[in-house]
DNA sequence: CGACACATGTAACACGTTACATGATTTG
DNA sequence: CAAATCATGTAACGTGTTACATGTGTCG
C-alpha cells in the first residue's frame, strides 16, 4: 500500500499521468526507490476502482498518449492522513533476522543462537563498512542532495540498530545462561 | 519467503506435520509472530513442490489426521544457509517512513517535510512510552522469557532509530536551510 | 452425545516483481 | 527514416492475509 499513499501525495500538486507518475517519484526518492512501470497503471486502476483518483475529463492536448488522473476529495483526504500517520504500532517485528534469532534460541542449547548472532552482527558490521564506503565515493552532487542523504541514513542508522538488538540478545543469552 | 525459512529450521529437530509447525513456531517465537494455519500447509506444499521437503512415508501411527513431513537434503543446506545469512545488503530502505519524510521534502519549502517529521516523531515518542509500560505490566513468566524479551527489545531498539534518523533528517534540512 | 480442540485444506484478494507486448512521438 | 524515448498496458508468479469448509479425535 506504501507505494498507493505515495502517488497519492505525488498528486497533491495536481493532475499527472502515469509515466509521469513513476518519473517523478523516483525523482523525489533520489533514485533509491525504482518503481516498475507496471505497477503504476495497476496501483492507478484500483485507486480509482476505490475511489482515491479519478481520470481527467479532457485528456492531454499536446500529447493524446498521456491519460492524467487528478485526486478525488477522499483520495485528498487519505494522503494527508496518510502523512501524519505513524505505522507498525505494538506489533511486534516480522522480519528475518529477529526470526532467526529466535528460532535458532534454544534449539541445542545457546550454541546455536550465539553462532546466528555472530555470524549476523559480522555480516551487519561489514555492511557498515560497505555503506560508508559508498558514501565517500558518490560523486559531489549526490552526496550533496539531501534525499540522497536522507536515504543513507536511513540504512545506517537501522543497521546499526540491528547490531546493537544483537548485542542485547547476547546479553538475555548470558544471563539465561547454561553454557 | 521467511516464514518458509522459518518452517525449515524447526524441520531439522525432525519430522513434522503442519498443524504442529504453527504451534512450534508461535511458541519459539512467544507468540509474537501468530501464523495462519492456510499459509502453513500453502507453504509446504510449495517446499514440497521445490524439493525441500518431503512427506513422510509411513504416516503418523497414533492419529491418522497427521501428515509429517521432513526436509530433504536440498532442505538442510537452505535451512543452514538461511540461518547464516545476512539480508538487505546495499539496497534502499523501502518503508512508509522514508517514504513520507522523502516524498513530503521540497512539496512546498522545507515546511511540509518539518510538519511531517515532528508528527512521526510525536507518533514514535508514544510509541516508544507504550512500549515501556507494556513491558512493565506484562506477568513475570513472560517478563523473564528470554524470547519475549528479545522481541520487546527489537521493537523498542528501531523505534529508537527511527527517532535518530528523523533527527539526522532535520539536520540536513536546516543545513539546506531556506526556511 | 455434544462440545471443543486438533488437523488439513480451498478460495479470494491485495500487493509487489518480472517480463513482455504494443504503439506513438521525438530526435539524430 | 531509424532509433531512442515516452506511454500504456497485460500476464504470470510469489507471498501474505482473511475467511470459510470439512472432518477427526478427545473428554466431560
Amino acid at each position: 500500500m506504501a507505494v498507493a499513499d505515495g502517488l497519492l501525495v505525488l498528486l497533491r500538486a495536481g493532475a499527472h499521468h502515469g509515466y509521469q507518475l513513476k518519473a517523478e517519484f523516483e525523482e523525489r526518492t533520489a533514485g533509491t526507490w525504482p518503481l516498475n512501470t507496471g505497477q503504476v497503471y495497476t496501483t492507478l486502476d484500483r485507486l480509482v476502482r476505490d475511489g482515491f483518483v479519478e481520470a481527467v475529463d479532457e485528456p492531454d492536448e499536446t500529447d493524446a498518449r498521456r491519460r492524467p488522473y487528478r485526486l478525488t476529495e477522499l483520495g485528498r483526504e487519505r494522503a494527508a492522513k496518510w502523512l501524519a500517520q505513524v505505522d507498525g504500532g505494538l506489533e511486534p517485528p516480522r522480519d528475518d533476522l529477529t526470526m532467526r534469532v529466535l528460532l535458532a534460541y534454544d534449539e541445542d542449547g545457546p550454541d546455536e543462537a550465539r553462532r546466528v548472532i555472530d555470524a549476523q552482527r559480522q555480516g551487519l558490521l561489514e555492511r557498515l563498512r560497505s555503506l560508508r564506503l559508498a558514501q565517500r565515493t558518490v560523486h559531489e552532487e549526490e552526496r550533496d542532495d539531501p534525499r540522497r542523504r536522507m536515504a543513507a541514513d536511513s540504512l545506517a542508522v537501522r543497521t546499526e540498530a540491528e547490531l546493537r538488538w544483537l548485542d542485547l540478545c547476547d546479553e538475555r543469552i548470558q544471563r539465561t545462561g547454561k553454557t
